[in-house]
DNA sequence: GCCGTTTTCGGCCCGACTGTTTTCAGTCG
C-alpha cells in the first residue's frame, strides 16, 4: 500500500529514468503528467480505482492506470525495478545540476563513467570533460559552479520571500523611461505557496538599456544569461530572475504565457488549435494563412478571442479552471477586503508579543468588527500556555476591555487548546463552554501513524465545543513535512460536525493547503482565515490566507470571517 | 504513453539563449 504522493513520485523517476534512456518525449511527459494529476488528486484512490473512473481522467490511460493501481496496491512495480537496474542512482542527482540534462548526463556516464556528483566533479577538475564532444571550458565550469550551489540552487522559496526581492525589481523596471508595461509572472503572479524562480515581463520598443539595468541590479551575484530580449540573474540566496522584454502588442501574450501554469498552458493552446489557432508567447497565429489572428490590448482580450473569460492568475494550475470559465461558472473569489474580523491571536499572556490592549489597537488600525483572542493552553508550557485560573482573568480582563468602549473593535475570548495524544482536550468542557470559541491544535506526537493522528484531530472535531480545527497538518514550509493525517476523513468529520477548518495563514505555515479546499467547500465546510498572530504586525498574514483561500476557489460565503459580529456570534451560539 | 466530430496511427506547444559549432544540439521554461 502505497500514499499518492509516493505514487507521483516513482512516476516522476520513471520518467527521469526514461529520459536518461533517451525514450521518446511524449511518453516521458505521459509518466510527468500522471505525477502531477496524483499529486492534485482530492478524490479517494482507491475508489476511483475501484470504480474505474481513474481512467477517465484526462492523460490516465490504460498503462498509467495498471501501474498505479500495481503500486497503490503492492508497493512496488518490475517495470521501474527493471528500469531502475540500469542506471546508476547517483545520476539521479547528477541530472538535477543546472545546465545539465538527459542528452548531456548520458554523454558524461557512457563516455566518462559518472555515476554520482563525486565522480562528476572529478573529471571537471581533471579536464576531461572539456575534450569531450559537445562539451567546453565554460560548459566544465558551470558544472562545477552548479556542483557547488546545488543546494541554494534547486530551493524553492517561500512566497513571502521572494516578493520582497520582486517587488523592488518591479517598481524599478516601472520606473525606467523605456518601459510601457511591467509585471511579474510565474509562480509569484499564481500566488503559489513557494516560487521556483521569478519571472519579470516587461513592453517595451528599447530593451537594450532595460536590460542592462537588471543585470546590474544591486543584489545580483550572477548573470547566467543576458542576451537581446531574455536575461536571467541569480541573488545571493539562490533565487533566480528571469526578465523578458517584447514588443508592446505582445507583451499580454506573454505575460499570460510566462504566468503559466505549464497545463493551463498546454490547455488553451489545445483550445486555440482546435479554433483553427496556434498560440504563443507572441500571440496568435492562424493555422490558415489566409485568416488573420487576433491580437489583445488586455489580458481578458486573450481569454476572449477563446470564448472565455478571464481567469484569475491563482486558479490558472490546469486543474478545470478552462473548463469552469467556459461554462460561466468560475468562482467570485475571495477579497482581502471582505474580511471583517479574524480568529486564532496570541497575546502576552503565553507566547505572543503584544498585550491585549496592543493586538486591539492594531485590529483597530485594520477597521476589523472582532478579534478572536487564543491563547495556549496550559500543556503547551513551552508557550507559556495557560492554566484555568489564568484563562479566567484573561476572560475577565477581555470583558472590562470591551466594556471599556477604549477601542471600536470587540475582542471575543477563545483558545488555541491543545489536542492530548487521544484527542480530549487540555481543558474541561465546562470552561470551554464558557469561551466565545475555541479552536483546537495539535502541537504535541507529530510521529504518530496517520490512522491514529486522524482519530486523534476527529475526535477533537466531535467535540461540541470545538468551532475551528487548527493548521490541520502541521507544516512548515521548507521545514517540516506535514504530519501523516487523512485529509479527507478530517474534511468528511468536520462537515458532518459543522467544524470549521482554519486556513492558517502565518507563511511558514498557509495550512490547510490551498489544493483541499474546493473539495471542503463542496461538503459544506466553512473556513477561517486565521493570522495566527504572536506579533501586531502579523494581523497582517491574513493577506496570504486570503492568497491561499483564493488558490482554492473560495468565495466570501464560503469563508467565516466574512461575517459580520452579530452574524459570527449567532453562529458560534453567543447571540 | 495518450488521444481521436478530421485520425485506432501518427501526431503530440513553442521559442530564446548558450556554447559548441561552422549550421545546430541541448537545456530551460
Amino acid at each position: 500500500m502505497m500514499e499518492k504522493a509516493q505514487i507521483a513520485a516513482v512516476l516522476d523517476e520513471i520518467a527521469l529514468l526514461l529520459e536518461l534512456n533517451d525514450e521518446n518525449p511524449f511518453k516521458i511527459r505521459a509518466y510527468s503528467s500522471g505525477a502531477r494529476i496524483l499529486e492534485n488528486l482530492t478524490e479517494d484512490l482507491d475508489e476511483l480505482i475501484r470504480t474505474g473512473r481513474l481512467s477517465e481522467i484526462p492523460g490516465m490511460g490504460e498503462a498509467l492506470v495498471d501501474k498505479i493501481t500495481t503500486l497503490r496496491q503492492t508497493g512496488t512495480l518490475p517495470f521501474h525495478q527493471k528500469l531502475r537496474a540500469t542506471i546508476p542512482a547517483g545520476l539521479f542527482e547528477v541530472m538535477q545540476i543546472q545546465g545539465l540534462g538527459p542528452k548531456k548526463v548520458r554523454a558524461l556516464w557512457k563516455q566518462l563513467g559518472v555515476e554520482d556528483l563525486t565522480k562528476l566533479k572529478e573529471v571537471c577538475e581533471s579536464g576531461a570533460v572539456a575534450e569531450l564532444k559537445g562539451f567546453g571550458e565554460k560548459t566544465q565550469t558551470k558544472i562545477l559552479e552548479g556542483i557547488k550551489n546545488r543546494v541554494a540552487y534547486a530551493k524553492r522559496h517561500r512566497w513571502v520571500d521572494a516578493a520582497k526581492i520582486a517587488e523592488p525589481i518591479l517598481a524599478g523596471l516601472r520606473a525606467l523611461p523605456q518601459v510601457k508595461h511591467a509585471e511579474s509572472a510565474g509562480s509569484m503572479r499564481r500566488s503559489r505557496e513557494t516560487v521556483g524562480d521569478l519571472d519579470f515581463i516587461v513592453a517595451s520598443s528599447e530593451p537594450a538599456p532595460i536590460m542592462a539595468w537588471f543585470v546590474a541590479y544591486p543584489g545580483v551575484k550572477e548573470v547566467t544569461a543576458h542576451g537581446e530580449t531574455k536575461s536571467s540573474v541569480r541573488f545571493e540566496n539562490g533565487l533566480q530572475a528571469d526578465l523578458r522584454v517584447v514588443p508592446e502588442e505582445q507583451f499580454f501574450f506573454a505575460l499570460h504565457h510566462f504566468t503559466g501554469s505549464k497545463e493551463h498552458n498546454v490547455a488553451m493552446r489545445h483550445r486555440a488549435l482546435a479554433r483553427g489557432l496556434s498560440m504563443s508567447e507572441w500571440g496568435f497565429k492562424a493555422v490558415d494563412e489566409n485568416q488573420t489572428a487576433p491580437g489583445a490590448k488586455d489580458e481578458a482580450a486573450v481569454f476572449a478571442a477563446l470564448g472565455l473569460p478571464w481567469i484569475p492568475p491563482e486558479l490558472r494550475e490546469g486543474l478545470g479552471e478552462i473548463e469552469a470559465s467556459e461554462a460561466q461558472a468560475l468562482p467570485k473569489l475571495l477579497e482581502l477586503s471582505d474580511l471583517k474580523g479574524a480568529f486564532h491571536n496570541h497575546t502576552t499572556a503565553s507566547d505572543g508579543e503584544h498585550t491585549l490592549e496592543e493586538m486591539a489597537a492594531a485590529a483597530d488600525k485594520v477597521g476589523w468588527e472582532y478579534l478572536g483572542i487564543s491563547d495556549h493552553s496550559k500543556s503547551s508550557f513551552q508557550a507559556h500556555g495557560l492554566d484555568e485560573g489564568r484563562l479566567l482573568q484573561q476572560m475577565e480582563a477581555i470583558a472590562k476591555l470591551n466594556a471599556s468602549k477604549k477601542f471600536k473593535v470587540r475582542i471575543l475570548t477563545g483558545s488555541e487548546v491543545d489536542i492530548l495524544r487521544d484527542g480530549t482536550l487540555d481543558y474541561a468542557d465546562d470552561l470551554l463552554g464558557r469561551l466565545d470559541f475555541v479552536v483546537a491544535s495539535v502541537h504535541t506526537l507529530f510521529n504518530l501513524d496517520s490512522e491514529a493522528q486522524t482519530a486523534r484531530i476527529i475526535r477533537a472535531i466531535e467535540s461540541e465545543h470545538v468551532d475551528m480545527v487548527g493548521h490541520v497538518t502541521g507544516r512548515l514550509l521548507n521545514r517540516r513535512e506535514p504530519y501523516a493525517v487523512d485529509l479527507t476523513k478530517i474534511i468528511d468529520a468536520a462537515a458532518a460536525n459543522e467544524t470549521i477548518i482554519e486556513l492558517n495563514s502565518n507563511p511558514w505555515r498557509l495550512d490547510m493547503d490551498w489544493r483541499w479546499w474546493r473539495r471542503a467547500a463542496e461538503k459544506g465546510v466553512l473556513c477561517s482565515i486565521n493570522p495566527d498572530a504572536h506579533h501586531q504586525d502579523h494581523l497582517d498574514f491574513v493577506q496570504h490566507g486570503v492568497r491561499m483561500a483564493r488558490k482554492g476557489w473560495l468565495t466570501k460565503d464560503q469563508v467565516f470571517n466574512t461575517r459580520s459580529l452579530a452574524e459570527v456570534l449567532r453562529w458560534l451560539g453567543r447571540a
